[in-house]
DNA sequence: TTGTAGGCGTTATCAA
DNA sequence: TTGATAACGCCTACAA
């Protein structure tokens, strides 16, 4: 009479009163167990009857009232401008995994590059109490970033840094990446180089614009204004466009660094549109190299990040920050290589 | 005296007794207007001042003490098998926008193939009370799924379905798709047609491949076994080591319907290997048309599947779910098209 | 070393 | 229509 009839064997989900009491102790017996911090409080054979007991029992510690309890949610707030750009999908990778193998979990949402949306996710990742928070849609500039450092809310940047480095960031060693780029084109021969950037509001724009300058300077080349365009995003239009400018002013560049592969694939399709060939007329250079450049026609020669391991050393960075909150904040910075293909030749003579 | 210096201004977060006492009213009052579904319990006038002050005052529910009430944790587990195969960062994107459209937020993870890791990861989103599942890990008998069955979780497979069809599931018509690789290149004259097809475990390995076995009959030709071979994944090096195969058995074949685009790339590597070309020696078609198949050279003919729309609408199916967990298990089927470009042409005559 | 009691923020239920 | 109360499952001072 008092047994509720179920549809199907509804295996009740067990508690830690369930544990305690079939343990014999009390419920916070139980939960000091369960609790590494605190495991050491009690006595050895008790811990291991309560655990031998609990595993049995097939007991699992509802975060969600844990969580309430303690502010903690063992969760951690991904967010990324957008999952279809092909550099993110190893960085969350990374992440996943470095989080996965103490414990936490991630909570992915993509702002589609839009801030608005971003404050919403934001809002909406803390309000359930992630305990920390990896964002790659940092700009150099960036209102909600400082918001969550006001908010004391452990954060780590991926990939883009701010202009502060108030913040952990975890980062490509920019410089390096176009000095390699510009190297090999140096000793390929050439000495007229365009540089095709991303938008100066990111770190990542600006960054490998300054190198470039830098570079070319410390060369004993002197970079040429007209040889320069930043482009609007990140993206294949935007590099087509970009490299139609550059064609425009009629100079006679015979090789372009772009500042991300996306932008160098709008140089192939401007380069295609304007009957010109690489890499016979004009070489190329792109950045990151994300899948499939390599299959390019012809394969893209690139700088090559290592993204898995960026994610994952973030991941890693967060949880220790997580732990101790009051850990300084630093900025690393991960080395490039460059991969050689088929899109980088000799000049004409 | 009584009030504590804290180190910044630390904005304490606002609960519902704040906003209840601000308003005059009971907790439980704020509660009901602020939940859409009692809402209707309260005298406009209250209501709207309820409304207004909470807002005013920034508060925000906690899901984390709503959910242990409830039970609901407004969170949705996404589980993928592999991240950075390129079909899913679409699908997965299409999931969180319909997902955030109504308040829902995704915990997404990558299982790495890895069936053993997959339970690990499926327990730890249940113990986070996800109130419902997306999977795109399923084999045609998978364990994982049924478990979930067992337990009556809302659950929604997506890309793959399981033989019993005993869950709602999101998937392209594979038979379609098929169709439409065969039909053209028939009609380019093609009559001696290989298949290079996926594990014969999962659902796309399978129905495609009893799809080409089909089409071909329905249009008068008796598929030749030799002519056939499934691959141990769906990745290039397998595709690589399956068109060798094919090769080995000396037969003449002038196209290859391959399952999946990693695949066609294998083949491309494979016939690079042998000195043949594609589209003049064997022509070659893929499936899924994942990002920049269109340029590679040759540019890859292949099947392109609405992943976006699949990941939208599985969402949208599991919070149809998870509202009412009674609705019937359906199997929704999206339609694929071709997309013809550089890597099929006439056979040679 | 272990037990007790109170509360984290909400909401379901009952009473008014 | 609104208020009071208890409980969701766990953790942590504090007491024993």
């Amino acid at each position: 009479m008092d047994s509720k009839p179920k549809r199907v064997m509804a295996k009740k989900k067990v508690n830690i009163k369930d544990v305690a009491a079939k343990a014999g102790v009390h419920p916070s017996t139980v939960s000091r167990v369960l609790n590494p911090d605190t495991a050491s409080m009690v006595s050895r054979p008790v811990a291991e009857r309560v655990t031998s007991i609990a595993s049995e029992m097939g007991y699992k510690r509802s975060p969600m009232a844990s969580g309430l309890r303690t502010g903690r949610s063992y969760t951690v707030g991904v967010l990324i401008p957008d999952l279809t750009n092909p550099i993110f999908p190893p960085i969350v990778r990374g992440i996943e995994r470095s989080l996965g193998e103490r414990g936490y979990i991630a909570i992915l949402a993509d702002s589609d590059n839009n801030k608005k949306d971003e404050h919403a996710i934001l809002d909406s990742m803390k309000s359930r109490h992630v305990d920390g928070l990896i964002l790659a849609t940092a700009h150099r500039k960036d209102l909600a970033v400082n918001t969550c450092i006001d908010e004391q809310i452990p954060l780590v940047l991926v990939n883009r840094s701010i202009d502060s480095h108030a913040v952990t960031e975890v980062i490509n060693d920019d410089e390096k990446g176009i000095s390699l780029a510009i190297e090999h084109l140096l000793e390929l021969g050439h000495r007229s180089i365009a540089y095709l950037g991303g938008p100066p509001d990111t770190s990542t724009g600006r960054d490998r614009h300054q190198a470039f300058k830098k570079i070319m300077r410390a060369h004993g080349l002197e970079p040429d204004p007209e040889l320069i365009v930043n482009c609007a995003a990140f993206t294949e239009p935007e590099g087509h466009l970009g490299f139609l400018s550059l064609l425009k002013k009629h100079r006679h560049f015979s090789a372009v660094v772009a500042a991300n592969d996306l932008l160098a694939l709008g140089c192939f399709d401007a380069l295609q549109e304007s009957e010109l060939r690489c890499p016979q007329d004009i070489s190329v250079t792109g950045f990151n190299d994300t899948p499939f450049m390599d299959r390019l026609s012809p394969p893209l020669t690139t700088v090559q990040i290592p993204l898995d391991e960026m994610g994952a050393k973030a991941a890693q960075l967060l949880l220790n920050l997580i732990r101790d909150p009051q850990i300084d904040s630093e900025t690393i910075k991960l080395k490039p290589k460059l991969v050689v293909r088929g899109s980088t030749a000799k000049p004409r003579t």
